[in-house]
DNA sequence: TAGGATATTGAAAGAACGTTCAATACTATG
DNA sequence: CATAGTATTGAACGTTCTTTCAATATCCTA
């Protein structure tokens, strides 16, 4: 048996995803990669070799940290979760009166996701793929009428809308222009590019909520 | 070993896609149970033995018929792109001038994926993991583009707006709000059932070309 | 520094996967 | 009716996957 090198080991893998990678544990670049491949390859498509291949790391250690590849996943999405309550979090610190309004939390999620496109992946598989029975969306709608319920409490938001209705605003404001940004992208490519125009068309969503 | 009893085999599975199933070809039954599997499984999700048993055949008959599972894959989406063209067809044969005009063609492709849910899915799909380098949105889209130059020349389409705008514009109202739907869907369900909506929020998308 | 807890490795086991293939049933044509 | 071609079966094969596990390294605390 060899024995391991483990000082070159860490310096693998210098794109996970945030911080420079090197000085994650191992248990933070086994889940960056987890939710690289996931959202590249999808779930189903990864191979746990190919994780722990990205991760620098043999591939008991997967199992080790997380259990099993479906407790790689929940801990990927509890990851994800946690930077929306974060973005969250952090747009309320700077408001004056510690309740950011709409656009001050719809800015520090779009700033979060900005900055880490692999989630935008991943939800967008998660959306798109989901069968019956996960649950990453639904609690982002939690997360998301928390949010709304703290606003109204906090007089920064309308009360005259249903909350379902500003829930659902909020979420397909947010996620409904990047997850169809894909097809307008295709669409654009399949053409040949002196007939391309300069600058990619540009998505509207609305939504409207009929009267009851 | 057994002797196949070949006269119960084809009474088995009823509810593959759109005729009665009872009287496909196996190799129909095949193909139909693939679009189901890949629409609601993945395809790297789904095994070949769960298109067997859905389809009602021995595993080594998929094989036969489509080569591998890549082949069953490529039949599956050339029959896509077929259901596309047929609906094209048919609202061309109906309109006065044998050739229909934007409206009449989009009613006639709602329609069918009205009636084929399943290729509504299995798009959707798609367009997460075409990226990797497969075509059927691009054909679909140069599908589209011969829609519209027909439409051009037979004097029913503008010819103000270039023809990627066109073919995007199309692509988007078609495919866009199908897509979208499951988000919006997820959302509201999330909630408890006495504060959803009588009538679901509906999805308003467009689709603006910045000027060059 | 000793020793227990935790981290990490990589081989092995066992299941599942796609593909192949020889054998059998069916169909049509002469 | 014979016979050639096609349809169909299901076992077998080799590969790859996830999980397990004993062995080893590293870290922390007393």
């Amino acid at each position: 048996m060899d024995v391991p090198m483990n000082a070159e080991r860490k310096s693998r893998n210098a794109d996970a995803g945030e911080s420079s990678a090197i000085d994650l544990t191992s248990r933070a670049r086994i889940r960056n990669a987890g939710l690289h491949q996931f959202a590249t390859t999808g779930f189903a498509g990864t191979p746990l070799r190919a994780i722990a291949s990205e991760a620098g790391v043999a591939i008991g250690l997967i199992s080790h940290h997380f259990g099993s590849k479906d407790g790689l996943r929940a801990a990927v999405e509890s990851w994800i979760v946690d930077q929306f309550a974060a973005a969250i979090t952090e747009a309320d610190a700077a408001a004056p009166d510690s309740v950011a309004d709409t656009a001050g939390r719809d800015a520090a999620v779009a700033q979060m996701l900005k900055a880490n496109p692999l989630i935008v992946g991943y939800l967008r598989r998660e959306l798109l793929e989901g069968s019956a029975g996960r649950t990453l969306i639904t609690r982002l709608a939690r997360l998301s009428l928390q949010s709304v319920d703290s606003m109204r409490s906090g007089g920064v938001a309308s009360t005259d809308r249903s909350r379902v209705d500003q829930v659902v605003t909020v979420m397909i404001r947010q996620l409904g222009k990047l997850f169809l940004q894909p097809l307008v992208d295709q669409v654009v490519d399949s053409f040949s590019a002196d007939e391309r125009p300069a600058a990619k068309p540009e998505l509207t969503i609305t939504v409207r909520t009929p009267q009851n």
